[in-house]
RNA sequence: GCGGGUAUAGCUCAAUGGUAGAGCCCUGGCCUUCCAAGCCAGAAACGCGGGUUCGAUUCCCGCUACCCGCUCCA
């Protein structure tokens, strides 16, 4: 395997040498923190929705208790907008937390919150405020915000401002009675969402890990307090499992559980999975998904208005008029219990998974390095891309061994049977070692080629990509074959 | 946001103040009975904008993107 460091740029390159991620608007010069995906990476992208979407949602089964668990549960999927009522980001404290007017120094290159100058100090002079020390040279109150601003309708005016959500789960929490009201849910239940986000990160960087348009998988897990902890405790263990049984398999991957400082204000208890990213220092992780046990702060936000801890409790942070800063809806969000006549808050535990991060992890996982014999049995190198069959955007390619003698025919009557199933690739270009190392590099699992035996016995080869072994077995059993090795794992 | 570096074909790299060359890849053809083989032909590049100059890919300035370090953010 290459060394750490160059790891990187060989994935970067394959990822734009075989069509899976290039930088967006390239032929105008490329825009920071955007990325696309071509060909090969739309495939694997879907892939790992696919796989989220029926491991967590299509697939579960609301009937069987979990091991070890206090009952089962129902999933449910839901797809909201990407802008919402501005009013949801100032209750939810988006809107407080990535919004700030900031002021630079241009001398000492300290920056302050302009709502704070009064009470900072200057670094050159601490017994002076900023901007009071003679070689203090404040810029003018400029406005940072992570979220991006749009406007609502034709006129751009600012009662039209509205922002592109930094998260997807704010419309879980928007629709919690809708969903109640509509697919007959009782608790504990989750709402599982995938789709778009926007932030703007002040220093996007390393490929597509902190990009400024990304795509999130969310599950919003409600269940009565009393029950939160462990299902906060299920969801973190579950979640690991998922990147394991995808081929995250090696000691790159880990669970790190955030220390009670670390903590957001409003929950008690976080998990990280993380990976060893190429990119990152040796024995750094970079966070892949975020498992949070939020407690009924967002509920309760969505309620009574923006939520601040004062001690051990959530308040409604109230403005100079005694009333709340950042009103909530006012509409009633909690829950009530049939069985035990009981009005509650649920609370919520979130695993919050990043898309591109996961495609980007699964690829660096997945790159290696080999070397096999050629036909004088001297070592030749090979890359190869040894994603799980369930990810692979190419599941399975086609060869007729030489392009006469009836190979192409026999081959591509195979291919088409093949393609109506599975994303197929056929190739009769070159010789058939090449066509092989094209489809290491894309991660395709089996390579079938027609050759001369076909014709007389009605048999293929099958060659695995990471062992380069080839089975001889009948043309007719191959849809099976493939159907065991390359569905649900 | 700050400092440093880089920018030539899809990739990896050359050369040059007088309009760019290779290897790999790719396309078409020939050949070919299993791991990047061979032969022929072909497509394909100076990141963007300005300046200096008779002439700029080359020198200068600005911008953009990417990389490294710091900062910030989560």
């Amino acid at each position: 395997m290459p060394e750490k460091n160059e790891l990187m740029e060989k994935v970067v390159s394959l990822c734009k040498r075989r069509g899976f991620i290039f930088p967006s608007s390239e032929i105008y010069g490329g825009i920071g923190g955007f990325w696309d995906y071509g060909p090969f990476g739309v495939e694997l992208k879907r892939n790992v929705r696919e796989a989220w979407w029926q491991d967590m949602v299509q697939g579960h089964d609301d009937t069987t208790i979990p091991p070890g668990m206090p009952s089962a549960y129902a999933m449910v999927g839901l797809e909201t907008s990407i802008v919402m009522h501005p009013r949801v980001w100032k209750a939810s404290g988006h809107y407080d937390l990535f919004h700030d007017m900031l002021v630079d120094c241009r001398r000492c290159k300290a920056r302050f919150r302009a709502d704070q100058l009064e009470t900072s100090q200057c670094p050159e002079k601490p017994s002076k405020r900023p901007g009071e020390h003679t070689n203090c040279d404040l810029t003018e109150p400029r406005e940072f915000n992570l979220m991006f601003k749009t406007y609502i309708g034709a006129l751009v005016d600012p009662e039209s401002e509205a922002y592109l959500r930094p998260e997807t789960a704010q419309g879980m929490f928007t629709n919690f009675k809708n969903v109640l009201a509509t697919a007959r849910v009782k608790l504990p239940f989750g709402i599982a969402q995938i789709g778009k986000s926007f932030r703007n990160e002040i220093t996007p960087r390393n490929f597509t890990y902190r990009s400024r348009e990304f795509e999130q998988m969310e599950i919003e897990f409600f269940c009565r307090p009393e029950e939160s902890r462990r299902w906060y405790e299920y969801w973190r263990d579950r979640r690991l499992r998922w990147y394991v049984s995808l081929g995250l398999a090696s000691e790159r991957v880990r669970l790190r559980e955030h220390a009670a400082e670390e903590l957001s204000h409003y929950s008690c208890g976080t998990a990280d999975i993380e990976y060893a990213f190429p990119f990152l220092p040796e024995g750094e992780f970079g966070e892949l998904e975020g498992v949070a046990h939020r407690g009924g702060f967002d509920l309760r936000s969505h309620m009574e208005g923006k939520l601040v801890r004062r001690g051990e409790d959530l308040v409604v942070e109230t403005g100079p008029d005694g009333k709340p800063r950042h009103p909530g809806s006012g509409k009633d969000l909690s829950y009530f219990d049939e069985e035990t006549k009981e009005r509650l808050i649920p609370h919520v535990v979130e695993p919050s998974a990043g898309v591109d991060r996961s495609v980007l992890a699964f690829i660096c996982e997945a790159y290696s390095e080999d070397a096999i014999p050629d036909e004088s049995g001297v070592l030749q190198p090979r890359v190869v891309l040894k994603l799980h069959p369930r990810l692979a955007p190419v599941k399975v390619a086609v060869f007729p061994l030489i392009r006469k003698e009836g190979m192409p025919e026999a081959a591509l009557g195979l291919y088409r049977e093949l393609k109506k199933r599975w994303n197929v690739d056929y190739d009769d270009k070159g010789s058939i070692g090449r066509r092989y190392r094209r489809q290491d590099e894309l991660g395709t699992p089996y390579c079938i080629t027609v050759d001369g035996q076909t014709m007389e016995d009605g048999t293929v080869t099958v060659r695995n990509r990471d062992t380069t072994v080839q089975d001889r077995m009948p043309l007719r059993e191959i849809a099976q074959f493939l159907h065991e090795r390359l569905t649900a794992a």
